[in-house]
DNA sequence: GCGTAGAACGAACGGTCGTTCTATTTTCTT
DNA sequence: AAGAAAATAGAACGACCGTTCGTTCTACGC
C-alpha cells in the first residue's frame, strides 16, 4: 500500500469514527487534521472536496458494514437462522466497528435526506442495497419453507429494519437499556407470524 | 397579544419549517433572519442564545403537533380505532404542519442523541410522552377487549414507532412513493396479531 | 405631549468554515 | 544516487457563524 493509501485508511478511519458523533456535516476538517496531527490542507488534498470527503466515508462505512454485518451473517445457515444472524450482527455492529455515535447510515438518512449531491445518491443506493439483502436472506427461508411463501419479502424487510430504526432510536436518544431486548422480542414477533399459515 | 409575542411566533413558525429541512443545527440565525426580513441582532434577542431558540422551536413543534396529531386522534372513539386515527394523522402531519422536511422529532432525533443539552434534554422529554401516549392508546384499546390483554403496551408502542420510522425512512431518503402503503400494511398486520388469542 | 420600556437595528467582535495557493519535504522509480 | 511524483505544510482567502454593544425607532401609560 502505499504512504499515501495509508494514511487516508487513517484519515477515513478516524472520520467515521467521528462523523457517527457529529453526522456528515459536524465532520470539519479542521477538527479531523487536528485529532490526526495532520494540516488541514494536507488532509483536504486526499479528498478534493468535503462532498468526496462524505462520500468516502460513507463507502468506508459499507466496507466496514459488509465485513461486520453482512458476510458473517452468510456463513449462518440459509432461511431464519440467517435472518436472525443478520439482525444480531447489525444490534452490536456499532459497538464492533466502533461508531460510537451510533449507526452512521441512520445518522446520516437523516442529515442528507434534504439535500441532494453525491452524498445523499451514495447513501440512497446503499440503502437500498441494504432493504434488498434483508429481502433476499427473507426469499432464502421462503425457499426453505421456513417462512411463508405468500409473504411479501420487500414488506418483510420494511418492517424489520422499522424494529432496526426502533432500537436505535430508544438506544441512542432515550438511552433505554432494554432497547435491544425489545427490538429482539419484536424480531421473534414479526418471524413468528411469518411461519403460521395465514388465518 | 403583544406586538414581541407576534413576531417570536412568526420567527418560531419560519424556524420550524426551515429545520425540518436542514435540522436544528442547520438552522442559522442570519439565514432565519434573512428570511423574515429581520436583523440578526433583533432576532437574536428574542432567545438570547441559539440553544434556547432550538429549545423553543422543539416546544412550537410539539404544540403543533398536539393539534395536528394527538387532540384529533383523541376525537376518535376509544380503542383501536384511536390507535389508527393516531396512526393516519402522525402519516399526513409533516404535510399538515407544514414540515416541508419531515418530521422535524426524527431529525432532531439523531441530531441531537449526541449533544448533551438542553434541547437534547427536552427532545427527550417529548419523544417519552409521544410514546407513552401511544401506550396509553394501547391501553385503551386492551380494556375494550379489541386487543389482547396480556400484551405489552409499551412493546406494542416500540413496534408502532418503528414502523413510523421506517415509512419516514422510506419517504424522506429513498423517496419510495409506496411508503406509506407499507406502513398502513405493517400497521394492520401488528394490529391484527394483537386481536388473536396467544397460539 | 412626554417619558419610558420594549423592539428592532447596524456595526463589529473573535472564530471557524471550506478552499486555494505556493513551497517544502518525503517517497517511489529507475 | 538522481530525478520525478506524491504527500504534506503553512499562510491566506472570503464567507458565515453566534454573540455583543450602543443606538434608534415605536407604542402606550400618564
Amino acid at each position: 500500500m502505499n504512504r499515501g493509501a495509508e494514511t487516508r485508511e487513517a484519515i477515513l478511519d478516524h472520520a467515521l469514527r467521528l462523523a457517527s458523533e457529529v453526522g456528515l456535516e459536524g465532520l470539519t476538517i479542521g477538527q479531523l487534521a487536528g485529532a490526526l496531527e495532520l494540516s488541514k490542507s494536507g488532509l483536504f488534498a486526499h479528498f478534493g472536496s468535503k462532498d468526496e470527503l462524505q462520500v468516502q466515508v460513507l463507502n468506508h462505512a459499507a466496507r466496514r458494514f459488509t465485513e461486520i454485518v453482512v458476510r458473517p451473517a452468510l456463513a449462518a445457515p440459509r432461511g431464519v437462522a440467517r435472518l436472525q444472524a443478520i439482525f444480531e450482527r447489525w444490534v452490536r455492529w456499532p459497538r464492533e466497528a466502533p461508531l460510537p455515535g451510533g449507526c452512521i447510515f441512520v445518522q446520516a438518512a437523516s442529515e442528507l435526506d434534504d439535500r441532494p449531491g453525491a452524498p445523499r445518491d451514495r447513501l440512497v443506493a446503499l440503502q437500498r442495497e441494504w432493504l434488498a439483502t434483508l429481502a433476499r436472506v427473507v426469499r432464502g427461508a421462503q425457499e426453505l419453507g421456513e417462512l411463508r411463501g405468500d409473504l411479501d419479502a420487500e414488506q418483510l424487510a420494511f418492517e424489520l429494519y422499522g424494529i432496526m430504526l426502533s432500537c436505535n432510536h430508544a438506544m441512542r436518544l432515550l438511552r433505554d437499556r432494554h432497547a435491544v431486548e425489545r427490538a429482539r422480542r419484536a424480531f421473534d414477533r414479526l418471524v413468528e407470524a411469518g411461519r403460521r399459515p395465514p388465518a
